[in-house]
DNA sequence: CGCAGGCACCACGTG
DNA sequence: GGTGCCTGCG
């Protein structure tokens, strides 16, 4: 190694981390506490690796999420240049479809499979349930999909399934003795819709690899070195792939798991810490590097996640430690609803902006579940305070660009069923639910996809003219997508399934919604077919038709898009933060039956996975951590009572900010008010509405020129109403777009004068 | 037979 | 608050 590389990277490593770099060859497992330089480790690993001569794309790094890839990526452009891109770092996901859609034919699928979303695995559970005269309440989708993801990660086909005595045992006794069915049947129509879900990507990466010599020595001898960032995440499925790609005649076993068996919290789609104790059992003489120090939080944060860590059993033996000593305490709230804790933590980051001066975009408000975002929001938009949410519903799974791209994708493969239902009948033109139920059972009783057994079968129908008219038209798109670019495609499709118009006519302030989204949609896709390079592993595609963008998007998430680039606070759930840090952080809902969710309550060892999340929560934190629960809570319909978490006490007393003792629920006072500081008005802030107090009129009261009061907006005025009720309301208080049209049929407006 | 509106039921986390 | 199913009407 020469001493130009140690001077450009190496002296930013300290001693462990530069030996697990430099640890080039050979398995290595690195186990990396929180904020210890886990990825700035995998980084340089890499770089490292290109520059001791090894080619790019002979390095296969594998993460679990698109933005952990995507930064891991450009970490390692910072050190060895544009050349980092033919590196092959992204999800195991995406690189396997990636690789699938090459080598498909080999397992008998089409290169241009359909990727099924959960909405379509849903739905096609849903009607297999239906198609064997069971019922829903019997066979609830949840259970039966996580059955059948459960068996598949666990490489359990339908046929073992069916002399496993464990599973189906198990199903008798639970009064389900037909999963099994279902899963075959489920596996039988995914094939014949050339579609796969997200667990046969990962299991026909194992098939292709198990059953097809050739292609296995084709990637085992392209993959020389193998690196799994997040290794305690990973299920049983995952490591057999790891494990055949790295471990063959004459490897040199040269591969790299990092992970850290405190941060697993992906039990629930098979996620098992036994593969980093199996590691050292399946692999030879494997180096094992720990990394304790946190560079990360202030030790009150480090001190108190080690001790709520420490309630865990089961766990490998570490102690993190950080220099960073004093700094602010915990902070704990107390709020008596799940309104007021919204208004504090309001409160509480307008107080820490002025007291500490932290920006927004160091702030993240973290949860359990994301439908508690919705509080937060309120308060954050009346206090004038910008924020993006990740996760919840992404744009991608907006009805209309799933009506769209279903489109899209039935044009691409005429087998997607899934897509074929949702289309068939939207825009509206007159085939319902009696023709489709039909026609599902055509295709069911002759095994075909439902647009085989339409050109195989003459349909008898009365709405046989208008199906004929439907096949036509999709066989038209799907001439064209081969003649045409990306977004000529899509705009011709969109304009000729009749979407675009339908919105057009509807005129309503949702329909001009959906317009705008199916238009951005439309955008990105011209992106695509303008975007010069794309990063595909070895070559420079040049592909830019309607199937490769579809590629491009089927595992597409929220997070992938929304850039925080103008200072905002983040909200999102504690699974999306892991990897993440800022310097003030609340945790926020800490509730029994909540955080820890009560689906966890009855098994330890799901609790000790609730435990884990709540340390990689507070492990976020660099210097400010907060946390707060409510007494009582809106949830499922009703007000609930819960005691505060279990967790809050698991932190030692010193640790928090107010002096409190820990026997009664009603210990913790209120939080001081600091310094006689009070929350100073940043901007304009929004006067503060209490939903308690808000008297909604009916809409037909409301008049142009009234005064009215909206819980979002605030003050404003009625500057007129059109004929399909839709007001244009100026409110006062709104820094932009003052003007809002606002559909009264759904409006909540209360008048003031 | 298709459609709109009403209504029950559901909601943990991710690719 | 969303969505998928059911019902009664056209």
């Amino acid at each position: 190694m020469s001493q130009e590389i140690a001077q450009t990277y190496l002296h930013e490593l300290n001693e462990i981390q530069r030996q697990a770099v430099l640890a080039s060859d050979g398995p290595v497992m690195v186990i990396a506490g929180p904020g210890s330089g886990k990825t700035r480790v995998l980084t340089f690993k890499i770089a490292h690796l290109i520059k001791l001569g090894v080619a790019p794309w002979n390095i296969l790094a594998l993460t679990f999420t698109n933005k952990a890839a995507r930064e891991m990526k450009d970490r390692i452009e910072k050190v060895v240049g544009s050349v980092a891109n033919r590196v092959w770092a992204g999800t195991f996901h995406s690189l396997f479809a990636r690789i699938l859609r090459v080598e498909a034919q080999h397992i008998g699928f089409p290169n241009d499979f359909s990727i099924y979303d959960t909405t379509d695995s849903k739905s096609l559970v849903t009607e297999i349930i239906k198609s064997l005269g069971l019922n829903t309440k019997n066979y609830p989708n949840g259970l039966v999909r996580s059955r059948i993801s459960s068996a598949k990660s666990n490489l359990i086909t339908p046929k073992m399934y069916a002399v496993n005595e464990d599973l189906m045992s198990q199903d008798r006794m639970g009064n389900r003795p037909m999963i099994q069915v279902i899963y075959q049947k489920y596996v039988d129509k995914c094939k014949q819709a050339g579609a796969m879900d997200f667990d046969d990507l990962l299991l026909n990466m194992f098939k292709l690899l198990y059953q097809v010599p050739e292609i296995r020595t084709k990637y085992q001898s392209q993959f020389r070195y193998v690196l799994v960032d997040e290794f305690q995440d990973t299920n049983y499925l995952q490591y057999e792939i790891l494990k055949l790609l790295s471990q063959y005649e004459g490897s040199e076993e040269n591969v790299c798991i990092v992970g850290d068996d405190a941060q697993s919290i992906y039990s629930f789609r098979g996620a098992t810490i036994e593969n980093i104790l199996q590691f050292e059992t399946d692999y030879k003489n494997v180096q094992v590097y720990k990394l304790e120090q946190n560079y990360r939080s202030t030790n009150y944060i480090v001190e108190a996640a080690n001790q709520v860590i420490n309630h865990n059993k089961r766990q490998i033996q570490k102690k993190i430690w950080t220099e960073k000593d004093g700094g602010e305490k915990i902070k704990l709230i107390k709020a008596m609803t799940d309104t007021e804790e919204g208004k504090r933590i309001a409160d509480s980051i307008v107080e820490h902006k002025n007291r500490f001066n932290v920006s927004n975009s160091d702030i993240a408000i973290l949860y359990r579940t994301n439908s508690q975002s919705r509080i937060f929001e309120e308060y954050l938009r009346r206090y004038n305070l910008p924020y993006v949410i990740f996760g919840g519903l992404s744009f991608y799974q907006r009805k209309e660009i799933k009506d769209l791209i279903a489109y899209f994708r039935l044009a691409v493969n005429l087998d997607d069923n899934e897509a074929f239902k949702r289309v068939i009948n939207f825009p509206k033109r007159g085939i319902g639910k009696t023709t489709v139920d039909q026609l599902l059972q055509l295709a069911d009783d002759n095994e075909m996809s439902i647009m085989q057994a339409l050109s195989a079968i003459e349909f008898k129908g009365r709405a046989r003219t208008k199906l004929v008219e439907f096949v036509k038209m999709i066989h038209a798109f799907r001439a064209k997508i081969t003649t045409m670019t990306a977004y000529e495609a899509a705009c011709l499709i969109a304009r000729k399934s009749g979407i675009t118009e339908l919105y057009k006519n509807e005129g309503s302030m949702e329909s001009m919604n959906r317009l705008e989204n199916i238009n951005s949609l439309l955008d990105g896709i011209q992106e695509f077919v303008e975007d010069d390079l794309i990063e595909d592993g070895e070559e420079y595609n040049q592909d830019r038709s309607l199937a490769k963008y579809l590629q491009g998007i089927s595992l597409m998430t929220d997070q992938d898009n929304e850039e925080n680039d103008n200072d905002s606070i983040t909200l999102m759930s504690t699974h999306a933060a892991k990897g993440l840090e800022y310097r003030s952080v609340f945790v926020v809902g800490l509730e029994e039956n909540l955080f820890p969710s009560y689906m966890s309550l009855s098994d330890p060892a799901q609790i000790d996975e609730e435990r884990r999340l709540f340390y990689v929560a507070i492990t976020r934190a660099e210097e400010y951590l907060t946390l707060s629960y409510a007494n009582t809570r809106y949830q499922y319909g009703s007000v609930r009572n819960n005691e505060p978490s279990r967790f809050i006490e698991e932190i030692p007393v010193d640790n928090y900010d107010a002096i409190i003792t820990m026997r009664n629920p009603d210990r913790f006072a209120e939080p001081k008010s600091l310094g006689g500081l009070r929350a100073p008005r940043i901007q304009k802030k929004l006067d503060y509405i209490d939903p308690e107090n808000f008297n909604p009129v009916p809409s037909h009261k409301l008049k142009e020129g009234m005064k009215v009061l909206h819980l979002r907006f605030g003050k404003g005025e009625i500057i007129s109403i059109d004929e399909s009720k839709i007001a244009t309301i100026e409110f006062y208080d709104l820094v932009e777009n003052q003007e809002k049209r606002i559909a009264l049929r759904y409006a909540k407006l209360e008048i003031i004068e």
